[in-house]
DNA sequence: TTGATATATTCCGATATAGGAATATATTTC
DNA sequence: GAAATATATTCCTATATCGGAATATATCAA
């Protein structure tokens, strides 16, 4: 087998650093491509090639304009790349880097094996 | 050009899911690649390889135990998923969605022209 | 030493990419 | 209708993948 396409999942669409650029711009509203072609810097084919990975995958919608095409950003399809990660944010927090200290502070003196995990957090 | 590696970010790295359930499993503690074999059901070589890739971009790191390497989390390499994201968040909460509609009740002055909410549900 | 266990690496083959170039299609303008 | 504009699609090619199978390397056990 190889590789998983573009298109399987807003995980491997938006590994494209490009892609992602794009969604970017279209958080700030809606753009034709023409806009998109002179804000990026790419070549036509390219960015109409990466709008339709986007679209397959949800990230985006189009409307037509006449010849134009504006897409719009659909952002709930980014959440389940937000749902995975956001687990991990106290890993880097100062919160938790602390909270991290006090308990290998509390760990260390006797070898109380603790194992713990399940760390929740409110927001 | 081809595909970007995917040992070139962790956006690549973490595009395919294997590689985000040994993250997942590697976030409850250290596990030695036998143990994570397990509970995956892959075969040895392909969970060696997917911790390559993840070890390349520092997701995780190893620690060796006699004939066994332990892996462990390394959570702060999520944070630029995380980065990215988070400013989407608004777009799919709650409290943005009430905003949302308050904003187009304000936009259509008088009559509205559209049955619509103006909610996306197209489609 | 021999054998078993744990892990990493290499080789293979099928597939899908990304960019570039060329071309196709639709719409607007003259 | 012809030219111009906006966008999508197709064709091409080099490259990197993923899984499977085989093999290499290191450590532990008898």
């Amino acid at each position: 087998m190889a590789r998983a396409s573009t298109t399987t999942d807003v995980f491997n669409a938006v590994a494209e650093p490009r892609r992602r650029q794009i969604l970017d711009l279209l958080a700030g509203g809606e753009r034709s491509v023409t806009e998109l072609i002179r804000v990026l810097g790419l070549a036509q084919p390219q960015v109409s090639k990466h709008l339709r990975v986007l679209r397959e995958v949800g990230a985006v919608e189009v409307r037509e304009d006449g010849r134009r095409r504006l897409y719009r950003l659909n952002g709930p399809a980014l959440k389940p790349i937000h749902d995975w990660v956001k687990d991990y944010e106290a890993m880097w927090s100062d919160r938790f880097e602390a909270l991290d200290a006090v308990l290998d502070e509390l760990q260390s003196p006797q070898g109380h094996k603790e194992e713990d995990d399940g760390h929740d957090e409110e927001r």
